[in-house]
RNA sequence: GGGCGAUUAGCUCAGUUGGCUAGAGCGCCUGCCUUACAAGCAGGAAGUCACAGGUUCAAGUCCUGUAUCGCCCA
């Protein structure tokens, strides 16, 4: 059997041979129903749904790896565990990346089927449809990334964020929402992505430094002036957007300006456009200051041209200023909304200059050549216009930020536009009750809206970020969250369930108010529109009803979070009350990245409190981003990212996640140097160094396991005797337990490079570095060999056990070896242990502390020192490794007493012919010494004069330094009196053992020199 | 502009509540194909803990400031 173990640790074939036994055992499935009689306690983890966008890279990797770890750790605990699939339909990214790939193949495109549609033909159908086998691809190509990975989700379960289900549970909180009078209609500047043409909320916008001007424009004064004798004939504005000066209907001044007396009240003629708009006073207004830190104020002329529907420090000022402004620039006797007047949009949503938008005064004016122009075409038109007219005054060099499209990375366009919003902060009266009125103590956030239903948690303490630094970006979010915009003008996503009537003041007919009164619609009227919001997909009869009515559906879609937010309850069937629910909601962690802490971990909370009235999860746990060995983001633009599956392929899962749990401490990035490499296809790829780590690793727990096994046939239980257990075998037990307990409580806490680092030590440095070799003659021995059996036998299948979480397929896999040549491990008497068919099931190693026995470990090390110094001398005087030596050491009585009981360990490890430890033990002639601690270690036969007298005479140096430091520290009243008593108690301690080193070294020294 | 984090060996990182002569892996040097493993074994060299102050008997660790880098938010 030992024979047919392969010598070579091949992770293909332990994969699949692990992966067949969980899948044949179903080990991954979840129970909901708790009437098997049995009462195991639930654990929950809901997975973070991947983009369908694209294949899983690195990130995915790491934290699929953290989150399985999580969820093998506790089922082997015998937890009643689920960890949830599924995928996110990911509405702007999918749609975008699929339109990119149709437009690069050369197919129909967006915009061609934008135009079937107008045309009446189906193009957002077909569209949709693309998308749809888009998603189909990816998300089984991700299902099976996360296999190939080792994830134990429950696969039976596999959601999608657009699937029925989902769908259900989107649509019932959306009703539920604008019932509430939560959902509303508002007409703001919004991020607006030209790109994509659609709204971003604003944690979609990324901020960029970018290289940009100033442009400083000259606007002429309907009447010119005198300010001190000087004439004045014009103002300078400063502007790093030349070409919303069309929308101008303002200029502003700061109240404190001392040419704002003059000037306020006054006319500008806006050039190119010639409107005649007002200089109005705002305390906004930057005051001008060469000489400042600020840029606002170095660069700041006093005027700011006031643009409202083009920038949202404009839009608060014409907010603030509207009748002032609409008095000059709207016609009189105009009974028209003043907004339309003040508020002028300039650009089609394209980005492109327009006058079809909300521009009513282009025509006819210098103007007119730019309609049509994109904005930077335009923007350039327009400077140049001011040059040929003498009207450019400066242009400066200025850099600063500016938002991008997340998506699409263009230049975000601040935009007036309708779109829906969720009132954040708007009290929900009939939540009330159960969650209390009034505003969260120090903010404007009521207890009972959406934002302070997901921040009271927090700041009650029942949900909890590690690490703790994370609850700050949080809290602050909530604290200082405006209305989410929730409307997107795409296709790709769940459309929103809202009809509206083309009419102005229409009103309800008879039939809709019935349908109202039923509770299957409910309406709202905005800016004279009704607007039905229809509460279930499938009541069709409903929609039937409107549609007769007049009424046409919303063409937009939902933002992607709005269904993210979901996904801990969506997932398992709400609003329906499922047995799912009851028993895995809430779940107990979510395991994530930081970057979307706002963006969709608040969101969870919040909607997880409003539909089910509890939070998801109790722990997030945010991990590092992993970035290139300089620091970098892993991008596709960059190239240099890390494929998973490349990886897997090259050094096997368990090394990968190895490698990845290893570098996950409490910092929040980690960097992984990236190197190129070759396939044997030729592809070139990437890879890192890194994994390296991890594949030597489980080379060296399948060579070791290999080793045992050897060595393993025919162990007997009943063999055991507790009596004839060595120090060894005492040792590595008492090792064992502490490395279990330690691994537990480090696990516990959400530590991962740290309990992996013990268990590596324990394994590597403790069991294989020492108890395997200490193993090999008792094997051969056999009177010692059943004792020496079963420990090994045990010990190793706790190994396992411990490293399973981690390493899963390769402690699978050996797992079921030791269970095929030692199926009945345990040590009677001194520890039990339950057998198991599959190690995924098997029960976690408890914290037996009977087996701890620090006096044996205490005499190990001094074994070990022993040894090592051995070694050491072994090397310094060129002995031959196979050549064996003889030693004496001189030491304390107690030192000696326990290297001579043990001199069998230290001969075989040092390779002794002959072994003496006593007190007061005689430098032999012709032996090399070291002083190591407090032993006097003398190798026989070894003859160098020069080199010993070397190497003491650094020693000497070094204890004489360290010597003098204590010395000094003893010197020192304070801190004899002051430091704690067993520090003071050390440092003497610590004195008398340099001092007796320092004298044994000036013998060994004064015995060179005779 | 506000917030968070990082800076420890050539590289990637540990270092709990301040307390022995600061650790690991990789790399490097020396010697070994020792009958589990050369993806290995044994041994070794290597650090002004970013800088400047401060608190303390004692600072990699706590406080203040500076520099560089990164991230988040506006």
């Amino acid at each position: 059997m030992a024979e047919e173990i392969s010598k070579i640790y091949d992770p293909k074939t332990i994969e699949k041979q692990a992966d067949s036994i969980w899948v044949k055992g179903n080990h991954f499935h979840a129970e909901a129903s708790s009437d098997k009689g049995e009462s195991k306690k639930a654990y929950t983890i809901v997975i973070p749904p991947p983009n369908v966008t694209a294949p899983l890279h690195l990130g995915h990797a790491l934290n699929n790896t953290l989150q399985d770890i999580m969820i093998r750790f506790h089922r082997m605990q015998q937890f009643e565990t689920l960890w949830m699939p599924g995928t996110d339909h990911a509405g702007i990214a999918t749609q975008t990346v699929v339109d990119k790939r149709l437009r690069a193949e050369g197919k129909p495109a967006l915009v061609d089927y934008k135009k079937m549609e107008a045309e009446g033909e189906k193009g957002r159908e077909e569209f949709v449809g693309r998308v749809q086998a888009w998603k189909d691809e990816y998300e089984a190509q991700i299902i099976a990334q996360l296999k190939a990975m080792g994830c134990s989700c429950d696969w039976e379960r596999i959601r999608f964020t657009m699937d029925d289900v989902c769908a259900k549970a989107v649509r019932t909180n959306f009703f539920r929402l604008f019932k509430d009078g939560l959902i509303y209609r508002g007409k703001r500047l919004v991020n607006w992505d030209p790109a994509t043409q659609t709204v971003l909320a604003d944690d979609e916008v990324e901020h960029e430094m970018v290289q940009g001007h100033f442009w400083y424009l000259q606007y002429p004064l309907v009447e010119p002036i005198e300010i001190d004798g000087e004439q004045i004939e014009h103002i300078t504005v400063a502007t790093t957007r030349p070409e919303t000066m069309l929308g101008d209907t303002a200029i502003a001044m700061n109240p404190s300006d001392p040419r704002a007396k003059e000037l306020v009240g006054k006319k500008v003629r806006l050039p190119i456009v010639g409107r005649i708009i007002p200089i109005i006073a705002d305390e906004h207004v930057v005051l001008p200051d060469p000489d400042s830190e600020d840029d606002k104020a170095k660069f700041s002329t006093g005027f700011l041209k006031v643009t409202p529907a083009h920038d949202p420090d404009d839009y608060a000022i014409g907010e603030r200023h509207i009748e002032e402004i609409a008095a000059v620039v709207m016609p009189k006797d105009c009974v028209e909304d003043a907004r339309n007047y003040v508020f002028i949009n300039v650009m089609a949503p394209d980005g492109s200059i327009s006058d079809k938008f909300g521009w009513e005064d282009a025509v006819g004016t210098d103007a007119e050549f730019l309609l049509g122009m994109d904005r930077y075409e335009a923007r350039e038109a327009i400077v140049e216009w001011f040059r040929q007219e003498k009207l450019l005054e400066d242009v400066r060099e200025y850099a600063h930020e500016i938002g991008h499209s997340y998506r699409s990375h263009v230049a975000i366009e601040p935009y007036l536009s309708d779109q829906w919003y969720v009132a954040v902060k708007k009290p929900i009266e009939h939540l009330g009750e159960k969650f209390g009125t009034g505003l969260i103590e120090r903010t404007d956030v009521p207890v009972n809206s959406l934002a302070g239903l997901a921040l009271k948690p927090l700041l009650d303490g029942k949900l909890r970020f590690i690490p703790e630094r994370y609850a700050k970006t949080y809290q602050g979010w909530l604290e200082n969250l405006r209305d989410w915009p929730i409307s997107r003008q795409l296709w790709w996503g769940h459309q929103i369930p809202i009809w509206v009537c083309g009419e102005e003041n229409a009103s309800l007919d008879d039939k809709l108010k019935t349908l109202e009164q039923e509770k299957r619609i409910s309406t709202q009227t905005y800016q004279e529109k009704l607007y039905a919001c229809v509460s279930e997909s499938k009541d069709t009869k409903a929609v039937k009803i409107l549609e007769k009515a007049g009424y046409v559906r919303d063409e937009d879609v939902l933002d992607t979070w709005f269904s993210s937010a979901l996904w801990p309850f969506s997932t398992m069937g709400w609003p329906d009350e499922t047995a799912e629910l009851e028993r895995f909601y809430p779940g107990d962690v979510l395991c994530t990245a930081r970057e979307i802490i706002t963006l969709w971990v608040s969101r969870m909370v919040m909607m997880g409190q409003y539909c089910v009235g509890k939070i998801p999860f109790k722990d997030v746990f945010i991990h590092a981003m992993i970035q290139d060995g300089q620091g970098r983001k892993m991008s596709k633009s960059l190239g240099n990212g890390i494929d998973p599956l490349v990886v897997i392929d090259s050094h096997g899962t368990d090394a990968m996640r190895f490698t990845l749990a290893s570098m996950t401490t409490d910092t929040q990035d980690v960097r992984m140097p990236v190197e190129a490499m070759t396939l044997p296809d030729g592809r070139e790829v990437n890879t890192s160094p890194k994994f390296d780590l991890g594949r030597n690793f489980c080379n060296k727990l399948w060579n070791a396991s290999r080793f045992a096994m050897m060595n393993l046939e025919g162990t007997d239980p009943k063999k055991f005797d507790i009596k004839k257990m060595t120090i060894a075998d005492k040792w590595i037990l008492s090792r064992l337990s502490e490395t279990s307990s330690d691994v537990t409580k480090a696990l516990n806490e959400f530590k991962f490079s740290e309990p992996l680092t013990q268990a590596y030590r324990f394994f590597w440095n403790d069991f294989c570095d020492w108890y395997l070799e200490w193993a090999k003659p008792r094997m051969r021995d056999e009177q010692q060999k059943p004792i020496a059996q079963n420990v090994l036998a045990f010990v190793l299948d706790q190994i396992l056990r411990l490293l399973h979480p981690f390493v899963p397929f390769i402690t699978e896999g050996i797992f079921q070896n030791l269970n095929a040549i030692a199926p009945v491990r345990g040590l009677k008497g001194v520890a039990e242990i339950n057998g198991s068919e599959a190690l995924v099931s098997a029960v976690w190693p408890g914290d037996n502390k009977s087996l701890r026995n620090e006096d044996i470990e205490k005499q190990i090390t001094v074994v070990q020192t022993a040894i090592r110094t051995i070694r050491d001398l072994r090397s310094k005087y060129n002995k031959k490794p196979g050549e064996k030596l003889i030693v004496s050491i001189n030491s304390s009585q107690e030192i000696s007493k326990i290297l001579d009981e043990n001199s069998e360990l230290v001969c075989q490890l040092a390779n002794l012919e002959e072994f003496t430890a006593a007190q007061n033990l005689e430098k032999p002639e012709k032996s090399a010494a070291m002083v190591v601690e407090q032993m006097q270690v003398y190798l026989h036969d070894a003859i160098d004069i020069e080199a010993e007298k070397k190497r003491l005479e650094k020693q000497k140096q070094q204890i004489e330094n360290a010597k003098k430091g204590v010395e000094a520290k003893l010197a020192n009243e304070n801190f004899v009196n002051k430091a704690k008593a067993e520090v003071v108690e050390q440092a003497r301690n610590k004195l008398t053992e340099l001092t007796e080193q320092l004298k044994a070294i000036e013998d060994n020294l004064s015995q060179l020199a005779s």
